[in-house]
DNA sequence: GCGACAG
DNA sequence: ATCTTGTCGC
């Protein structure tokens, strides 16, 4: 997959990060996704001794059902965990992994939040911007936001609203499991997220594309320690 | 100062 | 995220 140039180097401090997040969340942009959706990329991550990441995406056919490719990379972890600051850990091996991709997909869906973050720009945003492409986010918690509790029914939504208004929505996918964190990353709207989160949860709690990647990365991370021991 | 805090 | 078996609840 080819890919738009780099908006900027990774080896930021905190400050840092925080800063670059504040001047790239004005570049997101929410608007209409092609009419025909039927790719859905969905990735995940998975850390081996703290120290490697293991990144991988996973191409879905949302018509029938079918993987139809994935492809993961293996790097060094180059950033902590800080919440709010998750993309700077995860997405420079994300955007490598999807450097591999054949196929194109229409929209890419992570497992994390997007506009639903406290300076308004998520791995899904930051995502977005350096792949140039359709993403969003479908998180398992809460970040920030207030919400209710959606109904317990499948499709039952309840709106995430901070100080400026609605900046994701909580979805019951599945009866009687908890419910999900959708909000856009880039060049979709949160109707059309809401829509494909459901849409994508054909019999599970999270969307097939990001189910599917964890499985993997889980599976490559039991190859890899075995590797080590 | 006291909680909250994606993965 | 990761460490980990059985077990409480629907």
């Amino acid at each position: 997959m080819k890919l738009p140039t780099p908006l900027h180097l990774w080896s930021l401090s905190p400050t840092r990060a925080v800063s670059m997040q504040k001047r790239l969340a004005a570049r997101v942009h929410t608007s209409a996704l092609s009419k025909d959706v039927r790719l859905v990329a969905g990735a995940d991550c998975a850390f081996v001794e703290s120290d490697r990441i293991i990144a991988c995406w996973v191409v879905w056919d949302i018509s029938d059902g079918t993987l139809v490719e994935k492809q993961h990379v293996v790097r060094a972890v180059r950033f902590p965990y800080v919440p709010g600051l998750l993309s700077f850990r995860e997405a420079p091996a994300l955007i490598a992994a999807a450097r591999k991709l054949r196929t194109e997909p229409h929209v890419f869906m992570v497992d994390g939040h997007g506009l639903a973050h406290p300076r308004r720009f998520g791995l899904a945003c930051h995502l977005g911007l350096f792949l140039g492409r359709p993403t969003m986010g479908c998180a398992k918690s809460r970040l920030c936001g207030v919400n209710c509790d959606p109904a317990d029914r499948r499709g039952a939504i309840a709106s995430l609203t901070d100080r400026e208004g609605e900046i994701g929505r909580v979805v019951r996918t599945q009866r009687g499991v908890r419910p999900v964190y959708v909000s856009i990353g880039h060049l979709i709207t949160l109707d059309d997220a809401v829509r494909l989160t459901l849409e994508s949860c054909t019999k599970f709690r999270l969307p097939e594309p990001t189910r599917l990647a964890h499985a993997e990365v889980s599976r490559l991370r039991r190859s890899l320690s075995l590797e080590i021991a």
